[in-house]
DNA sequence: TGTACATCAGTGAACGCGCGTTCACTGATGTAC
DNA sequence: TGTACATCAGTGAACGCGCGTTCACTGATGTAC
């Protein structure tokens, strides 16, 4: 690996590092495979930075994860919004919704699985207001646990494409919660099962999608 | 950690060590959460024995974590299909093998996870044939890879569990395969998100698990 | 039955490695006067 | 315009740690005679 030449940042600019950083541990993270390669000596190295710099910006290796995370949801909350928006009709913006998801998960596999495969915080849930959707990010989330309300965003994206379904007709669901999650599971599923079991007979992504769309949202007709 | 009083085997009694250490380390992954905790000085530790005793019994590390993974499946199996020969009738047969699945996840969950989040070999598939079963199972599997069977070996069960549901006629599946594979990944899924988010809305395990298996298998009568 | 010896299960010390983190520091940059 | 100085981005050496692995070894067990 060669080390990266990098100028110092002039004065007041120092900020620029932390965005270097951040930059670097990301490739570091989808080159490697794994959080573990995600070291601050190894995250210095691709920056081309001394290990103590990093410091400056960053309490701990914990916290250069933890940006991590929180920038690969916002990239993934905004993958998908952009498929769903580009969508027309109910059912087209929920498989499109659908199949940026897979497409996020199978383009970028590593920092996908750190999304879900972290130890999460339970958020403080009273039931049925978490059921009805993520009122708290109208305004900021509780002070407790700002990142919650990123980390669900997506999910509750695909609550609101079913329940349109269902609103249009074209769905039989009457639960719109427990069938989003099933769905939300099996996209899940796929997505990470895929990659590591590459010798397995998989069916064509599309099929797979469509059985799954069909089958856990309920639809009845295709427009 | 304290450490374990054991005493030396006899002569020719030297291998009972390696089920001592495959069980130290087995429990050591179950405890500490991870892969990576199951290091050789903390496996000996458990055992009670001096680090380089383990290279009596095993190459090196990763010869352990593989060993694991065969016992792991080993018990996967035999748990799945212990359930489905209690089912009476295709759909309880189904329905119970998908149960186990998911209560062997929720029980043991970091083995469950090392089952299907390693990287896999990939299997030398042939198509068809692949998809028609698991003919190796039969005898012994081909001499490159005689651990691929053991790690298809209850899907093609769920595969055989659906077909005999259409064969009863109370699934309309046309394609046994896909909506197996579809109904696995949602069993996943489910299996790997739900103790890490476990401040998520979850929906009760077995109505999620009737919406996947009635959705996915297509389901069209319950006897 | 007694004894010398081969076998083998398991040990203790040591190696080099990469890690996270700390500390005192350097030297370029901008600013006050 | 010139200069002394404060600021701040970033460094280099060092720490203690746990790791995988190696090596020469120990000492109990069983066996040949």
């Amino acid at each position: 690996m060669r080390e990266v030449l990098r100028e110092r940042n002039r004065r007041g600019e120092g900020g620029r590092l932390r965005a270097d950083i951040l930059a670097g541990a990301t490739e570091l993270l989808e080159q490697a495979g794994s959080e573990e390669a995600v070291t601050l000596r190894a995250v210095a190295r691709q920056v081309g930075i001394s290990a103590p710099s990093i410091y400056t910006h960053f309490a701990d290796r914990e916290a250069i994860v933890e940006a991590i995370v929180d920038s690969a949801f916002a990239d993934f909350n905004a993958a998908i919004n952009a498929a769903v928006e580009a969508g027309s009709g109910p059912l087209a913006r929920l498989r499109a919704g659908c199949a940026a998801y897979l497409r996020f998960a199978a383009e970028r596999p590593n920092r996908y699985k750190l999304l879900f495969e972290r130890q999460m915080l339970p958020e403080p849930v009273d039931g049925q207001a978490a059921r009805d959707g993520p009122a708290a990010s109208d305004g900021p989330a509780g002070p407790d646990c700002p990142v919650s309300a990123i980390r669900t965003e997506s999910f509750y994206a695909l609550v609101k494409c079913l329940q349109d379904c269902v609103d249009a007709g074209i769905s039989a669901s009457t639960d719109a919660h427990v069938d989003s999650v099933a769905i939300w599971v099996a996209l899940h599923g796929y997505a990470t099962l895929r990659a590591p079991m590459s010798g397995f007979p998989w069916p064509d992504t599309d099929v797979l999608l469509d059985r799954i769309i069909d089958g856990l949202g309920q639809i009845t007709r295709h427009d």
